[in-house]
DNA sequence: GTCTATAATCAGATAGAC
DNA sequence: GTCTATCTGATTATAGAC
């Protein structure tokens, strides 16, 4: 651990591993979403990153390991989303007088972050979550990190859910833990993949279908 | 191939081999819905069926065509299903005359083909789609008996779709592929696993929520 | 830390007796 | 057709030289 007096004193060796491990994490990350967990090996990941498997196990000891490591990292980056998405739009509130007291703004969150999720997930930069019981499942759940920014996201999301539902744009029958969970569930949605395989529409009309399926429902609105 | 003449010729041997297959095809349809083809093994069905490996390999010349004959059984099961709905309501039309004209009546088929859907998923009957490219796919889309039952559901479904949209109850912004397929989706939404590993909900409500979020959106509605 | 080569394991598939 | 025993290949993980 470095102290706060000497910042770049791990700057040569240490800052080498971060970067190659960080190269390791982006190549688990794009494998993670093109073939799931199961389906990726360790040989292909080595292989990517240009090192041998060997390697790989003096960095992390197992493939769940490898695995986890790619989830936290996503998994900080929706944080780092969110919480910006949080700040950007208080900012607003104040600075433009004339949207004081917008309503909707909880929604508009809402709506920002599941678009960014489909965008990643069209991107090919989505992990697919472990919905079955995987090894990798058990190893997620004894993560610190990946738990934490499970809680801070889910806790963000939570706040913005009952608020829309209090503001009365979103539908209040609804327990909160279902609107979330549906949620989470648009990064693994076939229904992407099916529509991009059938390539009649762009990765925007796509993405604006499953907007609309997902808020606005399948039923017509008067 | 037996003669009409002869219906019952087949009787003993045939039989039994038959109803071992279906012994066979009903184990992996649960072990389907429960782990996914991946994390099936072919040791666990032989365990299951209580035959030797050896001997499932008489009956099915691979893994895949073991997990395709189970899907090929589900597959036409929601076959019966649909014409059956398609039958009763256009009997029921007839009979009962205060409901001649009865619009809604294709959506309400979609509705109720969907809440069947997550009825199976629950009861752990419902073996998941391979979303992902897996070895299954070749041998699904290789499968006349497979394609011929997934043409014949689309287009039912399809059917339902269009009328329910020119009737003005679905939303006809969405292409009827986009609906068809959030439609399917339904089949494997890992949504209903989470709110039943809560353990917060019964089946029922489970089944209300999801049937909300998927036909009424997320969003209140006036 | 990185490499090559190899161990260890597991799962799909088969041989051959009965 | 069913069984036990075995083969084969793929995959995770490690040993040991450099």
């Amino acid at each position: 651990m470095n102290t706060a007096a000497s910042p770049a004193k791990k700057s040569f060796k240490t800052q080498m591993l971060e970067a190659r491990e960080l190269a390791i994490t982006a190549s688990v990350n794009r494998l993670l979403s093109e073939k799931g967990f199961d389906a990726m090996t360790v040989d292909e990941v080595a292989a990517e990153v240009g090192i041998a498997k060997a390697s790989l196990y003096k960095h992390f000891s197992s493939k769940e390991e490898l695995a986890c490591a790619a989830m936290v990292q996503a998994m900080q980056k929706a944080q780092a989303f969110l919480e910006n998405l949080n700040q950007e739009n208080e900012a607003g509130d104040l600075a433009d007088s004339k949207r004081v007291s917008s309503p909707c703004i909880a929604l508009n969150k809402l709506m920002a972050t599941t678009r960014w999720t489909l965008q990643l997930k069209l991107a090919g930069e989505m992990p697919t979550l472990p919905s079955q019981n995987s090894s990798l499942r058990a190893t997620l759940m004894a993560s610190r990190p990946y738990m934490d920014g499970l809680m801070t996201v889910s806790d963000l999301l939570g706040s913005w859910i009952v608020q829309a539902q209090q503001e009365g744009f979103m539908n209040p029958a609804l327990p909160p833990i279902a609107i979330l969970y549906t949620l989470y569930a648009r990064a693994c949605d076939p229904v992407v993949e099916f529509l991009k395989m059938s390539e009649l529409h762009s990765d925007e009309e796509i993405i604006e279908m499953v907007m609309t399926t997902c808020f606005a429902g399948l039923n017509a609105r008067p």
